[in-house]
DNA sequence: AATGGAAACAACCGCCGCGAA
DNA sequence: ATTCGCGGCGGTTGTTTCCAT
């Protein structure tokens, strides 16, 4: 059973805001705020909108000291910077930017930041690389649906179990060409061996932090279920270990990480022959523990420290083109 | 000048967390 | 302790504008 609708649907008017709405808004804000509550301000106000959307328009436009237009290099980088250290949590990043909006923001790397990082990229960084021969399950013999992110879990050699990954790295896996690997949606465009995934690192805006923490990568975004991503595991997710207590209490030596890559279901529906599988990382404790100090500096380190470590739900985006 | 594609922007949708009841 | 409703958020879609052909 759903929930109820916020709103009469069939009585709300939907699409862009008239100026006469805008203003019936921004008078009636003015004059009483919002009192709390979104859901009734539309009536109140003698506007046939959702409340929802009435919020997002008194906080995406309407209301005082928003900035519009051009962002400045200096906004550039710490969006940039911000993005590579928590992912897309727009509304963190647009805290640090007075007068932006996270939907600005959002719009702004999606149609133009992205793009301009991609061309800072030397070529060779670019290109896709072959798709690893190691990878399981059939060839690919037609389009997957998505192949966002991979995860990457570690199993035990004494174990031999694998770890669901619970949380996530922030690693770019991909720095080809945008056009190529969209275009196509071929999934030996969105992998890069070993090597090449490494050295991609060296490059802004991963550089500086490579590592995020806090999120949990058994989550798949996607509705198909597709799921792709860097993430590293843990059995005991109650414990709410940090993953750097993690690495340095709970793994063992000789762990190896493992990429895994694809969908095993699409529609909450199994299939065998999905596009999914793995890559086995020489990633060793020691590597991963280098990554994590690496990684613990700048503004990463003071923003991680704001942000909820018990949260487990935080999504990580990562750089595919 | 017409047209098609790309880019940019605005708005909606649906999920989730939190707090009140 | 549980349920429910609201606000907040991120992803996605729809619309408009720009530009190349």
């Amino acid at each position: 059973m759903g929930r109820a609708p916020c709103c009469d649907k069939a009585n709300v008017k939907k699409g862009p805001w008239s100026p006469e709405e805008d203003s019936k808004l921004k008078e009636y804000i003015e004059k009483y705020g919002t009192g709390g509550n979104w859901i009734a301000l539309p009536q109140k106000a003698g506007l046939k909108r959702c409340g929802k959307s009435c919020r997002l328009r008194w906080l995406n436009y309407l209301r005082p000291n928003i900035k519009h237009g051009e962002f400045s290099d200096e906004e550039d980088r710490i969006i940039c910077t911000l993005f590579a250290s928590i992912g897309s949590r727009w509304s963190i990043i647009a805290a640090q930017l007075p007068g932006r909006t996270d939907n600005d923001i959002k719009n702004y790397w999606n149609t133009k930041l992205k793009k301009k990082l991609m061309g800072m990229l030397p070529p060779s960084q670019r290109k896709p690389p072959p798709f690893p021969s190691s990878h399981q399950g059939p060839p690919f013999q037609s389009q997957p649906q998505s192949y966002k992110e991979c995860s990457l879990s570690y199993y035990s050699p004494t174990t031999t179990k694998s770890f669901s990954g619970l949380e996530s790295m922030s690693v770019p896996l991909n720095f080809s060409n945008t056009t190529t690997s969209l275009a196509t949606n071929n999934p030996s465009s969105l992998f890069q061996t070993q090597e090449s995934w490494l050295s991609s690192m060296q490059y802004y805006p991963v550089k500086e932090n490579l590592l995020m923490f806090g999120s949990e990568g058994s989550t798949c975004s996607s509705s198909d279920g597709s799921c792709t991503q860097i993430s590293y595991g843990r059995e005991v997710k109650q414990e709410e270990m940090g993953f750097q207590s993690y690495i340095s209490n709970g793994l063992e030596e000789n762990q190896k990480f493992m990429l895994n890559y694809g969908s095993n279901s699409i529609g909450g529906q199994n299939v065998t022959n999905g596009y999914f599988g793995e890559i086995p990382l020489d990633y060793g404790i020691e590597d991963v523990k280098q990554l994590i100090s690496s990684s613990s500096t700048n503004c990463s380190n003071s923003l991680l420290n704001n942000i909820d470590e018990n949260k487990t739900q935080e999504k990580v985006t990562y750089f595919y083109y």
